[in-house]
DNA sequence: TCTGGGGTCCTAGGACCC
DNA sequence: TCTGGGGTCCTAGGACCC
């Protein structure tokens, strides 16, 4: 016995562009793509003339010249996102949150007072719709997996249940791309041993799959191919690293500009992980050269912290360490990685040390950043440069 | 195709411990 | 003094997802 379908992946169509249509009329029925120098997101308008997420902002204008390119406005899409999942958890208390527009519903034991999962899949998509006012598409199965695959075959704004006795019907002819975890990479290497579908792919030996892409990629793929996914709907997991980037453009930039950008990424993400009630213990920084070559460079501390003043000592070590390489190559991209998080109330006794100076300085921050922006309070920390409240925690730099 | 910003998971070598 | 096997942690890189 396979089991019933009871899984539930909603997925909000074209997320960024359909909230930008819903808050600006003007934009419906257009095509329209939100960002700048790349695409973050494009409306189904602009889509249907070729406009592909993450496409260069040159190239999407060139196949679709009449199109409105809008500002992200992530403020708008958190807060759509936080009514949205309202909805989710009002609907089953098993929830669980994939990324800001999708998520899995456990929606089995909903049957007796509710009603179907089906029943449950519609009742939600008018709920988003009436109450928020954005397209979700929500597909049904016995696995999480085969749930992803039909929210995604059924859009836009479509409801697709795979019922058990008709998966492999289902999932068998379509192309290798639409397993979750094949990437460019992974096709190609499939293409190269003349795979193209899933069922190809679920004829082979498991043993065959993990020689050709690896034993752990290799059996997951293989797996899901044969439809097996016990994964069950997690409610428990959380944010396992929090992060933070900018991208530079090709010119050159001195060691203040970089130092100011660092501070002001450390300064946000520091924030976040106190409005979080989170602690770090991984500070991972994220370098991208003048030839778009990445590296990363990481660090973890003895004890967790949420303070600017020890997270910015660290990841000034890990830049300052990288700075010749940065001189020779140029630098591209800076960003920054927290992880290793745990729960502030968790944190490990700290060592017995005085950090009353960066105490202080992470409340004077806060105070600057309320009164007069994010950019003052970048310069007024790297006032704080002086070495004495510099943190101990590293005593591998000079 | 001249390239964002936010994440997850896996691999592999070395250090270190028992 | 030399040796083995197993486990965990850290660091760096890479593939993938939205």
């Amino acid at each position: 016995m396979r089991g019933e379908a009871t899984v539930l992946h909603a997925d909000l169509d074209a997320f960024y562009a359909s909230v930008e249509q819903r808050d600006a009329p003007e934009l419906r029925g257009r095509p329209v793509i939100v960002g700048g120098g790349v695409v973050l997101a494009a409306s189904y308008e602009a889509k249907a003339r070729g406009v592909r997420t993450a496409m260069g902002g040159r190239q999407a204008l060139q196949l679709c010249p009449d199109a409105v390119v809008v500002r992200p406005r992530m403020e708008a899409y958190s807060a759509a996102s936080k009514d949205v999942f309202a909805i989710f958890r009002d609907t089953t208390p098993l929830v669980e949150g994939l990324s800001i527009d999708e998520a899995f519903l456990e929606v089995g034991g909903l049957r007796r007072i509710v009603g179907t999962p089906e029943e449950v899949a519609v009742r939600l998509r008018e709920r988003v719709r009436t109450e928020v006012g954005l397209a979700i598409s929500v597909g049904v199965a016995r696995t999480k997996f085969l749930a992803k695959v039909a929210s995604a075959v059924s859009k836009p704004d479509g409801l697709l249940v795979v019922e058990p006795e008709r998966e492999e019907e289902f999932l068998l002819p379509l192309p290798v791309e639409r397993l979750w975890g094949v990437g460019a990479v992974t096709a190609e290497k499939l293409q190269r041993y003349g795979i193209r579908t899933v069922g190809q792919l679920a004829e082979l030996e498991a043993a065959t799959a993990e020689r050709m892409l690896g034993t752990a990629v290799g059996a997951h793929l293989h797996a899901l191919a044969r439809l097996r996914d016990p994964r069950p709907v997690d409610t428990t997991r959380r944010r396992a690293s929090i992060g933070s980037q900018r991208a530079l453009g090709t010119g050159p930039r001195s060691a203040e500009e970089l130092d100011l950008i660092l501070t002001q990424i450390v300064d946000r993400l520091a924030r976040r992980l106190r409005d979080g009630d989170r602690v770090c213990r991984s500070v991972v920084l994220r370098l991208r050269f003048g030839d778009f070559a990445k590296a990363t460079r990481s660090r973890t501390l003895g004890s967790a912290t949420d303070r600017t003043a020890i997270l910015l000592t660290v990841a000034r070590a890990l830049l300052a360490a990288a700075h010749p390489e940065i001189a020779e190559r140029g630098i591209t991209l800076i960003g920054l990685s927290l992880s290793h998080l745990d729960r502030a109330d968790r944190m490990q006794p700290e060592l017995p040390i005085d950090w009353g100076d960066e105490e202080r300085l992470d409340t004077v921050l806060d105070t600057l950043r309320d009164r007069f922006g994010a950019t003052s309070v970048s310069r007024a920390a790297q006032l704080g440069r002086d070495p004495g409240w510099s943190s101990p925690i590293l005593p591998e730099h000079e």
